[in-house]
DNA sequence: CACATCTACAACCATTTGGTTGTACGTTAG
DNA sequence: CTAACGTACAACCAAATGGTTGTAGATGTG
């Protein structure tokens, strides 16, 4: 669903790995799927404090998962549909590497070529090998 | 293929994408896929410490997302095929929750039933809290 | 108004994480 | 055999994480 063309740079896809790496915010997905919940009402689907589903939510937030709407004095809570979808490619990015879909894959499979290139969009490489340690 | 009916458990799933929330760590997974690397030769490649990236192939291989086969004294690291595959069928589980509705009367009518303590087919409802744990 | 709710946020604590260095051990090369 | 290499692992450290409690500000309700 629209989702494709985004480049995705390697601080979104931690905080959205991130995001996804935890049980209790992957239900938290799951139970603001079906509707907006508020942050009150989802604390008490779980055995710990408000606070701490509080801050579940902001990771979720933070990593573009959630989106909160005031309503009254309550903050509704609703995944984004397109949010699976970024993770989604997120993995494309990875798999396509030896899934053989070429047109990412060149991108990718470019930054290394098993010698030596100057370019390096995914990270920072030592091209010097100055030695790993110290 | 070979990865559908398999039961992706919390804790499979938290090390996942743990593991997959890492620059690094995906990195070293882009290098693995298109031959086997031993560790220090992977260690040249990141401005850390040898047992720097000896750590981050264990998570990797926590994870599944790679396996380590010894050849003379050297350790060869290659990616698991399969494991992408994984972390993908855990965001399809997440997706069906919305993909499996037609979403805007899917919100319509969660807005009643959810406030009347909806059944959760698909997962374990955790009305009970007892929920996860760390 | 008084009061209960819902939220935000700070301060604090225990554990984990991601990095370091140092040491020990098996394996290959000279 | 000796030396260099590749690995494993322990000990240590700073920072982040996941949780707690407490306080305070909005907002709805009697």
């Amino acid at each position: 669903m629209v989702v494709d063309v985004d480049e995705l740079n390697d601080e979104t896809v931690d905080r959205l790995f991130h995001a996804l790496a935890d049980t209790t915010r992957r239900d938290i997905l799951r139970r603001c799927v079906r509707g907006e919940l508020s942050v009150s009402r989802l604390a008490e689907a779980y055995p710990m404090s408000f606070a701490a589903v509080q801050k579940h939510v902001a990771v979720l937030e933070r990593a573009g998962l959630v989106s909160k709407q005031r309503s009254g004095r309550e903050q509704l809570v609703r995944t984004d549909p397109d949010a699976v979808g970024r993770a989604r490619q997120a993995l494309d990015e990875l798999e396509s590497a030896w899934r053989g879909r070429v047109d990412r894959m060149a991108r990718l499979l470019a930054e290394d070529a098993g010698a030596e290139e100057p370019e390096d969009p995914g990270h920072q490489e030592n091209d010097t090998p100055e030695g790993p340690r110290r």
